[in-house]
DNA sequence: TGTTCAACGTA
DNA sequence: CGTACGTTGAACAC
């Protein structure tokens, strides 16, 4: 029966040792390191081969053949195999690993066996392949393949750094070397190879060696006709008979070698591009070969064009309106201006849709008809509109008495794509996505391209921003699709932006005049205890400065030497309070008290030129920093405003209630994350602890010890309490010595004993990084992923921090998730009841509101309820809250 | 002038 | 050798 032809099946090998070992050597190592001191010139230069090839020879089927550490056969026939060659250096094993891993990534299969060199995997590859009618590419550095070289094998063999490739087929070889492929072997083994530590025949070069085998027709005919050879290369073959044998048994690869892998198994699997990016971000690879590798791999069919092309119109007065009304679809919108504490302004607008139709205005110039047109349609949850980033604009909508709705946020969906990356710049994203730059596409046809004038530029540009953010929400939709983000966007993070926006909007009020009292107060404190400090050494010096309190410590007054820091010895305060022990020096103290001091000061002397003319400040709430899914705030930073200390409390009494309100309000979950972590790991007997309502410290310490909860002493609580905290960030028995300031021994004991009572948490952190370490992410409740392509490093610290941040990630995410959850339900609540107290603040697990009039028990009841409601874990949630008049009143 | 480091505030 | 952030001033690099 006839059947159709198949296609032609092209099988790429690469030998990943040989490859990456020249690169190594190719690029120079000081250009390819990371931030944390990885190098990755053979990885670059690796990928970049693999992609290039990728590219240009479009192979159906890849693997990746590597050498094991373990001898091989041929180290047994012969001791000196391979043995002048230096040690592999540390920098370059170490990359292997990652090399693997962007295999992994790339979803394409590496190999290596135990006892045989990846030639020797190539060649049985090759050899199969050829039987099963396919095609192979071979690429190594390797002169022993052209062996393997025939009308179906093709060796590319680098000659020149990483990027050019000879193309070895049998007339190559045979025009280089003057013998066939078949011959390679032969010709080897007389010439010998240094690399391997094979020495050859002395005085026999390439050329007498195909000579000889030309003329003998093999080396075999040649061995047994060696007494016809005349002169002294003759001489010395006689000599050198055994090696040469030796060299030919030696230099044969092995075609036979057992494989868990045919040639027809090695596809390229479906990968994720998440995955992709996540590791070349840690690998900080950026630019360039990052767009190769997309273009060369990328499934979907990269758009030829490399811009965006966009058609401004140019709208007469009154037209706006109609040109909305004619756009079905998403539009994007791209804007000028500034914005910020809680306020803005706008310079520009463009609009487009995806055909590229756009137009460009200012909004202050606007004709009132269409400046009603644009209102309308920007709040009209019907009109679908993308942006990215449209908090901050937003704020610039609003101040002009603008609402957006309808919002498709770039921005954020970048961020759960790639929750780990520093900037979701618009740029980055489009080159990130779609391959794409944001620049107009020059004009096609022969139209004259007029001089624009700058403004022209502007407007442009702007329309291109617009027309751009159309196609990656596009293109975002997929990826989020693809991991089961879609809700967590369109149900969790584009909600909240309306929320944060209204309580940056609302600012909270703060006490100028307190904050001014304090400043003087703490600043007399601060010069008193400077000075206190000068007399204890004798001297001036700035005791802001490490570098000198290093001097003053160490060098002058000889105490001993703290822990190392990058550039000396350390002089935190862990370190000093160490030092105070042994060594009562006043200086010490003195340095400690005013570091205190000075660093309340300069908080509050960062509030106090940040109050706008009504005495608030507007922070500004980022939704794309923090890598587990918490908001960060900025300018000021209200989440670290003090509270450990009485002094440092002091600053929350500046924050007040503002006038037309009765009260602040606090809310906080209690222990939320030891309830998810209860929650997540089902452990009972925590679950449990919870649900009896009494301190949860104590209970966890009466279980461990198996005494009765009211005999638990605040030693023993807090030792307990130290655990719980740790557990869910990683806590090493070291760390858990030196906070309990027991032995690691000891911590260790401690640590054993928790695990017998609470045995469910232990399995599920295992499980938790074992889990990411397969997957190559970790997932909160709400399905937000983290990516940790470091789990699979063999640099031990590398991989360390990333089992420490798999262990961490869900539950500070599941956390950042309900929090989430808890002020859209509030938010929600507090519309559809009509109350008018509002959400100003949130500092991870606790919400703050300034409470209208006669609302204090409503709201409080309100609250309670949707926080509590907002996720139903197995150790529920709990809230505490307080009112008062300032921040600091309302703590409960 | 801009960037990095050590130190320290919060959850 | 415990996670996640932002801010500060000094030191360093340009």
């Amino acid at each position: 029966m006839a059947i159709a032809e198949p296609t032609p099946q092209t099988l790429l090998l690469l030998d990943g040792h040989s490859l990456a070992y020249r690169a190594f050597y190719a690029l120079p190592v000081e250009n390819f390191s990371t931030t944390t001191g990885q190098h990755t010139n053979a990885v670059f230069g690796f990928t970049s081969m693999l992609v290039n090839v990728l590219r240009d020879e479009k192979p159906t089927h890849v693997a990746v053949c590597f050498d094991r550490s373990e001898p091989t056969f041929r180290h047994t026939a012969y001791d000196e195999y391979k043995a002048g060659r230096a040690k592999t250096p540390d920098e370059f094993r170490s990359q292997v690993q990652l090399i693997q891993e962007m295999l992994d990534a790339l979803r394409i299969r590496h190999l290596s066996v135990s006892g045989f060199e990846a030639d020797d995997l190539i060649a049985t590859l090759a050899t199969r392949a050829s039987g099963e009618g396919m095609r192979t590419l071979i690429v190594t550095g390797d002169r022993d393949a052209f062996q393997l070289v025939d009308a179906n094998t093709t060796v590319l063999y680098p000659v020149k750094g990483v990027s050019v490739l000879a193309r070895m087929d049998p007339e190559a070889v045979e025009t280089k070397y003057g013998v066939s492929p078949q011959r390679y072997r032969e010709l080897a083994a007389l010439v010998g190879e240094t690399s391997d530590n094979l020495p050859g025949v002395p005085g026999v070069g390439p050329k007498t060696a195909a000579k000889w085998l030309a003329a003998y027709d093999g080396l075999d005919n040649l061995i047994a006709r060696v007494d016809e050879i005349k002169g002294k290369a003759g001489e010395s073959l006689r000599e050198h008979l055994g090696e040469v044998i030796r060299n030919q048994q030696i230099n044969k690869l092995d075609t036979e070698v057992e494989l868990d892998a045919a040639p027809a198994e090695l596809t390229i699997g479906d990968w994720e591009r998440a995955e992709i990016q996540a590791l070349l971000d840690t690998l900080e690879f950026r630019g360039e070969l990052r767009e190769r590798l997309f273009n060369t791999i990328s499934e979907n069919v990269v758009e030829a064009e490399e811009g965006f092309t966009v058609e401004l119109a140019d709208l007469s007065p009154g037209a706006l309106g109609d040109w909305l009304a004619a756009r079905s679809g998403r539009v994007g919108v791209a804007v000028a201006g500034r914005w910020g504490r809680g306020g803005g302004d706008l310079t520009a607008i463009a609009l487009a849709d995806v055909e590229g139709a756009a137009v460009h205005f200012d909004p202050a110039g606007l004709a009132p008809e269409d400046e009603r047109a644009l209102a309308a349609w920007l709040a009209d949850p019907a009109k679908p509109k993308t942006m990215h980033d449209a908090k901050g604009p937003g704020l610039a909508f609003a101040a002009r008495g603008l609402t957006l709705a309808g919002v498709t946020d770039t921005g954020l969906a970048s961020y759960l794509v790639a929750p780990d990356q520093r900037s979701y710049e618009l740029g980055e994203q489009v080159l990130r996505f779609l391959h794409r730059e944001l620049r107009e596409e020059a004009e096609q046809s022969g139209q004259l391209t007029l001089d624009g004038s700058d403004e022209d530029d502007a407007a442009q540009e702007l329309a291109v921003r617009a027309r751009a953010v159309v196609d990656l929400a596009e293109a975002l939709d997929g990826e989020l699709e693809r991991r089961g983000a879609a809700r967590l966007l369109a149900e969790l993070e584009q909600p909240l932006v309306p929320i944060l926006l209204g309580m940056e909007r609302a600012g909270i009020a703060i006490d100028h005049e307190h904050l001014a009292n304090l400043s003087a107060t703490l600043g007399g404190q601060a010069k008193e205890v400077e000075q206190n400090a000068f007399d204890a050494v004798g001297h001036e010096f700035n005791l802001g400065s490490p570098k000198q309190v290093q001097q003053v410590l160490f060098d002058e007054l000889g105490l001993p030497k703290t822990k190392r820091t990058k550039t000396g010895y350390t002089t935190d305060s862990e370190a000093l309070t160490g030092l105070l022990e042994k060594n009562e020096h006043p200086v010490l103290e003195r340095i400690l008290r005013w570091r205190e001091v000075s660093k309340l000061k300069s908080i509050v002397d960062s509030l106090i030129p940040l109050a706008d003319d009504t005495g608030r400040i507007h922070t500004t709430f980022n939704q794309t920093v923090a890598a587990t899914g918490r908001l960060s705030s900025t300018d000021p930073n209200v989440q670290n405003i003090p509270t450990r200390t009485d002094e440092g409390r002091q600053i929350r009494e500046a924050f007040t209630v503002g006038p037309g309100y009765e009260c602040l309000l606090t809310a906080d979950y209690s222990q939320v994350e030891l309830r998810i972590m209860a929650h997540l790991s089902g452990d009972e007997a925590l679950i449990e602890a919870f649900a009896s309502g009494a301190d949860f410290h104590t209970i966890t310490a009466a279980k461990v010890f198996s005494v009765d909860p009211a005999s638990v002493t605040p030693e023993l609580r807090s030792k307990i309490k130290a655990m719980n905290y740790g557990l869910a960030y990683g806590l090493s028995d070291f760390g858990l010595s030196q906070q309990l300031r027991i032995s690691p021994g000891e911590a260790h004991g401690l640590k054993e004993e928790y695990f017998e009572v609470f045995g469910g948490v232990r399995d599920y952190l295992a499980e938790v990084v074992a889990d990411a370490r397969r997957d190559g992410y970790t997932e909160t409740i709400l399905g937000r992923r983290r990516y940790l392509p470091d789990l699979n490093s063999d640099n031990r610290q590398r991989r360390e921090m990333s089992e420490r941040m798999a262990l961490n990630a869900p539950i500070q995410g599941s956390a950042a998730d309900i929090i989430k959850v808890a002020m859209i339900r509030v938010d929600e609540a507090l519309r559809s009841s009509g109350l008018s107290s509002r959400m100003l603040l949130q500092v991870h697990d606790e919400l703050i509101f300034e409470v209208a009039p006669g609302e204090t028990d409503a709201l409080r009841e309100l609250v309670r309820t949707q926080m509590d409601g907002a996720y139903a874990l197995r150790a529920p949630l709990a809230v505490s809250m307080g009112t008062g008049r300032t921040w600091f009143d309302a703590a409960h």
